[in-house]
DNA sequence: TTGTCGCATTGACGCAGGTTAATCCGCTTG
DNA sequence: CAAGCGGATTAACCTGCGTCAATGCGACAA
């Protein structure tokens, strides 16, 4: 891989090839790096104006909040991943996103973003493309909330971690650090956090996987990938289709 | 309005301003109109070389099977939505796409919908676009599912499809025709058919919403729309954004 | 040192919603 | 006409998961 690619950049290039100014493009969205904290949301539900964010370092959850103060925790991000998009393109956020660790993003300002895609729409097309891929994930998720049990979501959702840091090279198929509470999974799968502890236990004692002291460990692929019944290929990019 | 302005196009006017040239194109694709009965998927979880479809008559829905037999319906559409672009996107189809009713619908061959986008790139954004604000509708039916009991879930479900089908003209504030079955609605609220029954029930006793004999009647509006906490918002545009 | 705060863990108990199965109705088909 | 089928409806029973409550433990601050 050439020097300085962004992971981004390395992403987008699995939808179209990109010419050296759609790229020139994409670097200068990295100009504005920002840090923050947990517990400083990015963006927060209802907010007009917001700003979309490439996240460089740490993790992120978005979610949305119910009027009871339960939340669902629509998706989980990692590095190389595109933030807030949907909040820009409505021009007011319908969720909100926390980092779950220290995190390190780029700021791209909604009107940098939608002036550099009404002068590059090749680029437009690779990050919506992109997003639009994003909604495969969702889509399991969905599937997993309404059709499966703790048991098989948990494993499930396990295995789509896994195989989503091994592409960014932050995993091996025995396991990752894993930032992660037992609320956040929680909130991810649309369960209580009592009843999350219960299935990891069983899942450690059943010898499939463990999850402990923020490290996920993998003790049995074959049969964790059977019970989710989970299939990585909607994870997969197969190459530019975009020339 | 002006004259033979498909749905699509007025659609994707919410989006970015086309050009006469890439109306035009989009009129293109209204070339291959086919007809579809009842029992005949459009398209099938696993087959490649999938073609998309611009749906004009009838309503569809896209599930996904899981191995026990037991399915999870995503997404409804109805007139004037896109169908199976993802399954383009990706070269091969990761859900199923059954006509609920008799379906008219264009069909737009993945290599010719590519090559559109690759010509005319504002025209993809605009396509993209829409399909990442529909996935604000698939995130709306996540949380539910994750979130929100079975009277919630309900509730919101013939909200949203009630503001979505006045939206294109098929239906008031008071009620419209729906051709779903009891199944249907299990499988797309992830409930079962004999509790999809008594939950309607109730919602009847209770003078909420009627669900009956392919029409459902709304008789108190206020009172669903607090108790689904349903918000409209996500399903509005504003005005294009891609000048 | 002591208090507190976030997170993990476990037990006891209750309920929303699943499962099974029976019945009914209207439509189609032979 | 009978038979079959898809869909709606209801009752009886059971269970996966939520709720409540208590305990432990490490990190950190006063």
């Amino acid at each position: 891989m050439p020097n300085a690619l962004s992971p981004l950049a390395h992403k987008l290039s699995n939808f179209a090839i990109l010419s050296e100014t759609e790229m020139g493009v994409l670097d200068d969205m990295h100009r504005r790096r920002r840090n923050f904290a947990v517990g400083h949301d990015l963006v927060l539900q209802g907010q007009t104006r917001q700003a979309a964010f490439i996240l460089a370092k740490g993790w992120v959850c978005s979610y949305k909040l119910l009027r009871d103060g339960s939340r669902q925790i629509v998706d989980i991000q990692i590095p190389g991943d595109f933030l807030g998009l949907r909040s820009v393109l409505f021009r007011t956020a319908d969720h909100n996103i926390e980092p779950i660790t220290e995190i390190e993003a780029s700021e791209v300002l909604g009107k940098d973003l939608l002036g550099a895609f009404s002068k590059h729409p090749r680029l437009a097309s690779a990050v919506l493309w992109a997003a639009s891929c994003d909604e495969a994930m969702v889509v399991e998720h969905l599937v997993g909330l309404g059709r499966r049990n703790a048991r098989e979501r948990m494993a499930h959702f396990l295995l789509e971690l896994s195989t989503r840091l091994m592409l960014v090279g932050l995993g091996t198929p025995a396991g990752f650090a894993c930032p992660l509470t037992q609320y956040h999974l929680a909130d991810a799968l649309g369960l209580s956090a009592v009843h999350v502890n219960r299935v990891l236990r069983e899942l450690r004692e059943d010898g499939l996987v463990t999850f402990q002291y923020g490290q996920v460990t993998i003790h049995n692929l074959d049969v964790l990938t059977d019970l989710a019944e989970f299939d990585r290929s909607y994870l997969d990019q197969e190459g530019p289709l975009l020339r």
